[in-house]
DNA sequence: CATCAACGTCAATGGTGTTGGCATAAGGAG
DNA sequence: CTCCTTATGCCAACACCATTGACGTTGATG
């Protein structure tokens, strides 16, 4: 007695197969990619992504390990936009700043894969190929290898530390973001009539603050440091 | 015809049941930390924490509107966990140092949860109570408002990018973890060959960086660069 | 005592990732 | 051409998930 049965409908008629293969990896990543701009990233299901791509769910594992595999390719996805969009022109500061606006840019065009992948590091091919790249800038420029390492590790680190956080807030859904800016709002006007008196003025500033990031000066600042530290060393 | 039928087992033996109330919010949310702390955050399910809880798990639905609302609420006890473990000294360059280093480790301290809560920023009390500290500081302090407000922003974004960014890598499993540090290991050792000749030596330096954060120095920068505004602008 | 809200359980619903079995299709070997 | 292998796809099934509605029980309030 055979363990599964075949219903005698699905025997009988035969779909006409599609010929030669249909997906292949960059075609699931990017529809993946698309479904979590459009649909958040509870909205990126197997099932889902199958049906987007007018294939089975299952049909996934053929060409990931699962879920999670899957994941980790989304996050190097990022990673290799950002080495793509980036030139390099010598000057190793000007190199490094492109090079870390990048990262952050492709992060925040995928809001929703950087929260989704942000606790993957992984090793994965495009995300060595930036180490390498920092690496690279700094020893050709002359940075002495312990100062190397750390200036990569303060360069990498707090690149992606502000493209995560503030991909975070792109990731919010529209109402969730109004709402949240509400909240705030709420707050600051509250604040400073227990501390300041002249406040309710400066509410207004405070909100429109929350739009932007601190990573440019963050990156200037590190960037600074670490001149100033090639300066003292070499002169 | 009754839509639902009680099986004649249940209506028989009636259980004893408790008296008073058994769960409370802090009694879930204590025990939901632990579970990710033992088992990570996929291990964090209604059904398990009901079971460690000794309860079902439809119970957890009086107390929170859904595992959404529970993933809020842990993340508001992480900033209050910061705040208990905080004191106000009244200089305020140690007193934000401190603040941020306790934010900083309350996260390091529940990893799991951290990374969990990274996207969820949401006005919840604790939190607001933070962020009123902060901007307390800075106002006692004499920053006139707009200084005040960018260092705010740029203190509050820079400590958690960080403590999200770091807590990520300690949440991996040990199995994950040490597995990353083969990958990098390789890598590093891999890269110089091509770039430099001399290398193979600082390998092992690499990796040993890799275990610290650049949260710290980046803090002092920020807070370096802070007081420089704050004498040029009084001076 | 009667009422009521809070609390807890049970069973069910519709979704999830994942797997094993099966059916083709493509491509090479004979 | 046939035969065999491998890659690729679908289907049905499994275990698990969050969430809900009906129901029983309790303690407090009137």
């Amino acid at each position: 007695m055979p363990k599964r049965v075949v219903p005698e409908a699905a025997r009988r008629r035969r779909r006409p197969t599609r010929q030669g293969r249909v997906l292949s990896h960059e075609l699931i990543i990017a529809t993946a990619l698309r479904m979590l701009k459009e649909h958040g990233a509870a909205g990126l299901t197997a099932r889902r992504l199958g049906l987007a791509l007018g294939a089975d769910a299952s049909t996934i594992y053929r060409y990931f390990r699962g879920m999670d595999d899957l994941t980790l390719a989304i996050a190097d996805a990022l990673f290799a936009a950002a080495l793509e969009s980036w030139r390099a022109t010598g000057d190793w500061r000007a190199d490094l700043r492109a090079l870390g606006l990048s990262i952050y840019r492709a992060y925040l065009s995928h809001p929703q894969a950087a929260v989704l992948t942000a606790s993957r590091v992984a090793g994965r091919p495009h995300e060595v190929a930036v180490d390498e790249t920092i690496l690279c800038i700094l020893r050709t420029e002359g940075f002495p290898d312990p100062d190397a390492v750390r200036v990569y590790h303060a360069f990498i680190d707090q690149s992606l530390a502000f493209a995560v956080l503030d991909a975070a807030s792109l990731a919010l859904p529209e109402a969730a973001r109004q709402a949240d800016q509400e909240v705030w709002r709420e707050t600051y006007a509250r604040l400073p009539a227990e501390t300041h008196p002249h406040i309710a003025a400066t509410a207004p500033l405070l909100v429109a603050r929350m739009n932007d990031s601190g990573y440019p000066a963050a990156l200037d600042m590190l960037l600074d440091s670490a001149a100033r530290q090639l300066r003292d060393r070499s002169g």
